[in-house]
DNA sequence: GCCGTTTTCGGCCCGACTGTTTTCAGTCG
């Protein structure tokens, strides 16, 4: 299932390729975690004991997180093999997959009003007082809520009372501004960070001698988009330094401050989070505030099992009764036994298993990257020339620049004719003679269109360096036409890399729908790279698509995509997802000296 | 409902906060 059926076109062909035969798509993997959402969240209105709906929720994140079609696996019966998916669970897909609802579900539909669900998303309310609510006053629906707490009927259930009807009145009203309160505006990494660093940095000053700050929280694991800040700091006067967080310009309002610590927000609408640590217990805290949750909660509960007992505080020994406490996040691990985790492996994907048996990856840095390969320029939509580019990436210390700006069929007036591509292909020469110290290479990011053919003729590609194909039009296709444009375009011997494979915006516009098995596997039999695009907005592929590429035998490239010279920096965030996907310096190509990598290309054209 | 470096049955992270309570339940991260 989602695999390639039919014959593709055979690499070395330069005729316009005939697009590939696929699988029926699956029901998606987006739809089998909604529904087991769903199911989880019935099951706790109706009472069910909470590991139960844990259970439901932490599946429909494995499914999520699955980077192959799981319906697919489904009826394989290897579902089983993806975290906290079993038998039952596994049956259930399947039941899914091929009726289009679950039974459960369809009963426990029957038995509670839809509006009773939206009702436990509120804050503040969860599903006892949902149940409670429902079976003592009717109420079924937010509106009913509504009215029930305006006309101060809640404070009639016993526990409940007039403050509460006060915040679930507030919790209403905000809801209708900001329809799924789960779905609250989350910020793009790189401004997150922007932000977190400079925070950071204010409050270290503040501060004076003595004080440290460090960005903790998902910003630390440096996630796509982040909810929140979260702030550690050791100081030899804590009051000092949280009353000070207020000084700082970016901050709008504190709502509490004292020797612990700090909450605020800022004037974009971030919260923030000050935790103040006493040095000895840092790492413990450090630990606790980067989670995520998931991995702290499996990172417990494997403890718990050695008799460990592992909070912010330090960690308490059942067998001594006292509770000992780490300056280090490395102490905290090696008292488990494990080695140290870096802070993007941990999302519990394995990372504790593998800490434990010592087989964590060596991660890619950022040093690590020995040249560019994506750039644009204004012969496109690029802001900076050849030159100035060229002296941009030298300055980052980088060995060699690909110059690919748009293809004949950009369109935005940025198109790049045939004509103007052998002019550039000049001007990118010219410029390698004059600069010093950097390699320019002549490429182009040549438009995939909906056929799955280039637009440039494969006489003029084969005057270039260097080729990315991208899709940058027709986005609405159905899987199996998209899918087979791809692999057309990744069995094209002239094509080096695809950029941006998914085409997804983060938090904007979701991938569109293609069965990326089969483009990997296209991709590992070509040689043909993926690139994991370091735009803060696209990280395209992701963490867990570029993990699964990796493993699929794929080789990848990290590409800032820049079209202005400072932008060349956002190479961070590639390197920051390719950590996130568990690579090493081997699983990216531009890792390596341009001839090397020249040599992995022509290698695999043979 | 899942899962095993004490278990195939009987467990399943930890602490803070809030509001409503005379000792705690529910919710949250």
């Amino acid at each position: 299932m989602g695999s390639i059926r039919g014959a593709v076109t055979r690499r070395g062909a330069r005729s316009r390729p005939t697009l590939v035969a696929v699988a029926e798509p699956e029901l998606s993997n987006t739809a089998i975690a909604e529904a087991l959402e769903e199911l989880g969240d019935l099951y706790e209105l109706d009472g069910a004991i909470v590991h139960r709906v844990l259970a439901y929720r932490g599946a429909a994140k494995a499914v999520r997180e699955a980077s192959v079609s799981v319906a697919a696996l489904a009826r394989q019966g290897r579902a089983v093999e993806l975290p906290g998916i079993g038998k039952t669970l596994q049956e259930k897909i399947l039941t899914l997959a091929e009726t289009g609802s679950i039974p459960s579900t369809e009963r426990l539909r029957a038995k509670f009003p839809p509006g009773l669900i939206a009702i436990t998303h509120l804050p503040g309310l969860g599903p006892k007082r949902a149940r409670l609510l429902h079976s003592e006053l009717g109420i079924d629906s937010p509106q009913a809520l509504r009215a029930a707490a305006q006309g101060e009927r809640l404070r009639t259930v016993r526990g409940l009372g007039a403050k509460l009807e006060a915040s679930v009145l507030a919790s209403l009203e905000e809801m209708e501004s900001q329809p799924d309160p789960r779905a609250a505006p989350r910020v793009l990494l790189a401004r997150a960070v922007e932000i977190g660093e400079a925070l950071a940095a204010g409050l270290a000053r503040l501060g004076g001698a003595g004080t440290h700050v460090q960005l903790a929280g998902s910003a630390r694991r440096l996630t796509d988009s982040v909810k929140d800040l979260d702030l550690i700091a050791t100081t030899t006067r804590p009051s000092t330094l949280a009353e000070s967080l207020g000084k700082l310009e970016q901050i709008e309002r504190v709502t509490s401050a004292g020797r612990a610590g700090a909450r605020a927000r800022t004037h974009s609408g971030i919260a923030v989070d000050l935790r103040i640590a006493r040095p000895e217990q840092l790492g413990n805290l450090l630990q606790h505030f980067t989670g995520s949750g998931a991995h702290n909660a499996a990172l417990r509960e494997a403890a718990v099992r050695r008799g460990l007992h592992v909070s912010e505080y330090g960690i308490l020994d059942d067998a001594t009764a006292t509770t000992e406490t780490h300056a280090t996040e490395q102490e905290v691990y090696q008292r488990l036994g494990m080695s140290y985790i870096e802070p993007e492996l941990r999302e519990n994907r394995g990372e504790l298993e593998a800490a434990r048996d010592g087989e964590l990856p060596e991660l890619l840095t950022l040093q690590d990257i020995c040249g560019e390969l994506h750039s644009h320029t204004v012969a496109s939509d690029g802001h900076n020339t050849i030159d100035e580019m060229g002296t941009a990436a030298r300055e980052r210390g980088y060995e060699y620049l690909a110059i690919t700006d748009h293809s004949a069929s950009h369109g935005f007036g940025n198109d790049v004719s045939p004509e103007q591509l052998r002019r550039q292909i000049e001007l990118v020469r010219a410029a390698n003679e004059r600069l010093e110290g950097i390699e320019l290479l002549a490429g182009s990011e040549v438009n995939i269109l909906p056929d799955g053919s280039l637009d440039y003729e494969d006489a003029l590609l084969e005057q270039l360096d260097w080729v990315i194909a991208s899709v940058h039009t027709s986005f609405a296709m159905d899987e199996q036409a998209m899918t087979g444009r791809m692999i057309a375009a990744i069995e094209h011997p002239l094509v080096g890399a695809i950029g941006h494979p998914t085409g997804r915006l983060i938090q904007r516009r979701a991938p569109y729908a293609i069965d990326l098995d089969a483009v990997f596997a296209a991709a590992a039999r070509t040689g043909t790279m993926l690139e994991i695009n370091a735009n803060p907005d696209r990280r395209d592929l992701s963490d867990i698509h570029a993990r699964a590429a990796a493993r699929a035998g794929v080789l990848l490239v990290i590409d800032s995509d820049a079209h202005r010279t400072s932008t060349l920096a956002n190479m961070r965030w590639g390197v920051a997802t390719a950590r996130r996907a568990w690579l090493t310096k081997e699983h990216v190509a531009n890792t390596r000296s341009w001839p090397e990598l020249r040599a992995l290309r022509q290698q695999a054209r043979k």
